[in-house]
DNA sequence: ATGAAAGCGCTAACAG
DNA sequence: CTGTTAGCGCTTTCAT
């Protein structure tokens, strides 16, 4: 045997002395074969080993059933879990993801995009790196006619849909939570300002601080990425000032996971000496010491949601109109005692 | 503008009055042009905005430049650990990965794997799932010379390399860890033992405590599955009898938080009361409470050990001599006080 | 150094 | 119902 062989639908058409169109036809259900050949045709493709040959049939059909999909990270589960939806809402509808990681580079991200269209997915999928600034690599897509939906970190373009979750709205409950509980020193460990989550996220935090008459403590709020690390780096340099802060409102559930770290080096307790409360779940915030309130985002509609967009507008095409979805958040209490009522009896 | 529109190499040749021929090599560096026309035609091609079509290149080059990829599961350390790694790699070598989950799921896992083979995938890694027994699915693939490599979870099938952690030597390393501590009760929650990690998690389980001459107690082991309610309803299980364990070897991470969840429930103190220790990292397993002792896994080394060979195959075709590669595990201790000694002092 | 010819395996359009 | 004719966009000989 030589390097990899594979049936052809012409290998069956000789054998049953059809043409290669009625085994094509048969194949794919066709009406126009008798059930009789229809029969005949599968029975033989099946003994036979037949495996159709997706490149052939995209080449021809000039649809590939691929959508495409670029995200900052899969190892983490917001992102993980995001996938799997999509994943999962795809093998429904019998179309392939494309997968690629751009790792938070906008070079990779920008290279990632270039494939995707080689590779003629019919769609993409995109949330953005925490360092994407230039929508030009976007704006480049459209000229190709490719769908293109955003998702939860989300460029301001138009011609394309967002699918987001209210960012905004789940950080002005969290905010508000922390102050009803009667914190009053509070920070903020945020996102990147040039990305829409980071924005929102802030946009939600200050509206509540504003709302209740409380002066943001410019010291108590640093805009340094998305990751763990970035979370205790960016909780040491607030904790290093002279006035502390009792509260922290950390934008990602990687920086809270920094904030624990943090806190463990510097010996304080959560939550008597500082307090928390993050974005998203991790699938184990309740096992976490403490277990940490958060506000939840929807991350299987997000995926969900995201593909329904992209085919639809695949299906409807240059008479999609693009729309925006901002699916609800919900914050989710960890425990009773938040505050410092509560924290110091 | 019509559907989707994309410049050909034809679009190309004819501006610039050579043939399609000539563009191709020149853009894909073939020697044969001269500086001259290569430097014309790559100009021209980018001012177009030429983005080759990778599905006419893979139908005539019969090679696609992917390699297909089959796991049970995306949102889990373990995997979108794994995942992670084979994205770097593959990004490093130019191949793209079509990643497919099968969510542990044997018949999807079938279709996938006919789906890849449909698409003409270059090479398959796989890990397989909790449920696959019939190995006639992978079989199917030999016939047509697509290689094949199977990842952490194996089945044994010649002609296909392995590339596997040290399952047993790590689970004998945790069991012996609890023997030594002070342990005797010992309990194991393990997978399935019809899947290769079910059976050597097992095998080092009870190496270890022949070794130290301790009978196991057979209400007390539990093959249930890989997940974090199999791993609940385990415990709950073995908890439920007259006699109580002290210790339990949690064979995956899930596992291991269904025990958690599972003590809670029951108001079982960890480790007073019921002491573990689990298998796989989660990237906070420090951050518990307690902090879980666990076996680590090369979870990276896993990742880009198993596309290396994968490529190392394709590359070497027919001649290419499958191999089995174990990757060593290591035990980290989370805490000092690990034993019935120390937990009742 | 360049190009003409011949397909890769399949599907769309149209005839019969 | 079935088949013929033409490609899809690219690469691979093999001439020139």
């Amino acid at each position: 045997m030589k390097k990899a062989f594979h049936v052809t639908l012409a290998d069956i058409a000789r054998k049953l002395d059809v043409s290669t169109v009625t085994v094509s036809k048969a194949l794919r259900g066709h009406p126009d074969i008798s059930e009789e050949t229809v029969r005949k045709i599968k029975k033989l493709a099946r003994e036979m080993g037949y495996t159709p040959n997706r490149i052939a049939s995209s080449l021809s059909s000039r649809k590939s059933n691929t959508i495409g999909v670029i995200i900052p990270k899969v190892a983490h589960f917001f992102f993980s879990s995001v996938i799997e939806a999509i994943y999962d809402a795809a093998f429904e509808t019998g179309y392939e993801i494309i997968l690629t990681v751009s790792q938070e580079n906008a070079a990779r991200e920008a290279r990632h995009l270039r494939s995707l269209l080689s590779m003629r997915v019919d769609g993409i999928i995109v949330s953005v790196t925490e360092q994407t600034k230039d929508p030009s690599v976007f704006a480049d897509v459209k000229a190709t006619g490719v769908p293109l939906t955003f998702m939860d970190r989300v460029l301001d373009m138009d011609g394309y849909s967002k699918i987001v979750v209210d960012d905004r709205g789940g950080a002005f409950a969290a905010t508000e939570q922390a102050i009803k509980a009667g914190y009053r020193r509070i920070a903020h460990l945020g996102g990147y300002q040039h990305t829409s989550i980071g924005r929102e996220r802030y946009r939600g935090f200050s509206e509540a601080m504003a709302l209740h008459g409380i002066p943001i403590n410019p010291h108590w709020v640093v805009f340094g990425g998305f990751s763990e690390d970035q979370g205790y780096n960016g909780f040491m340099q607030i904790y290093s000032g002279a006035e502390k802060p009792e509260f922290v409102f950390a934008a990602t559930f990687p920086i809270s996971l920094g904030v624990y770290r943090a806190a463990e080096r510097l010996h304080l307790r959560i939550p008597e000496d500082i307090d928390i409360i993050g974005f998203g779940n991790s699938g184990f915030n309740q096992v976490l010491s403490p277990p940490l309130t958060y506000v939840d985002q929807p991350t299987r509609d997000l995926g969900r949601k995201s593909l329904e967009v992209c085919l639809d507008h695949i299906r409807r095409g240059p008479r999609f109109q693009p729309t925006t979805i901002v699916l609800p958040t919900h914050l989710i209490l960890a425990r009773t005692g938040l505050g410092p009522n509560a924290a110091k009896p």
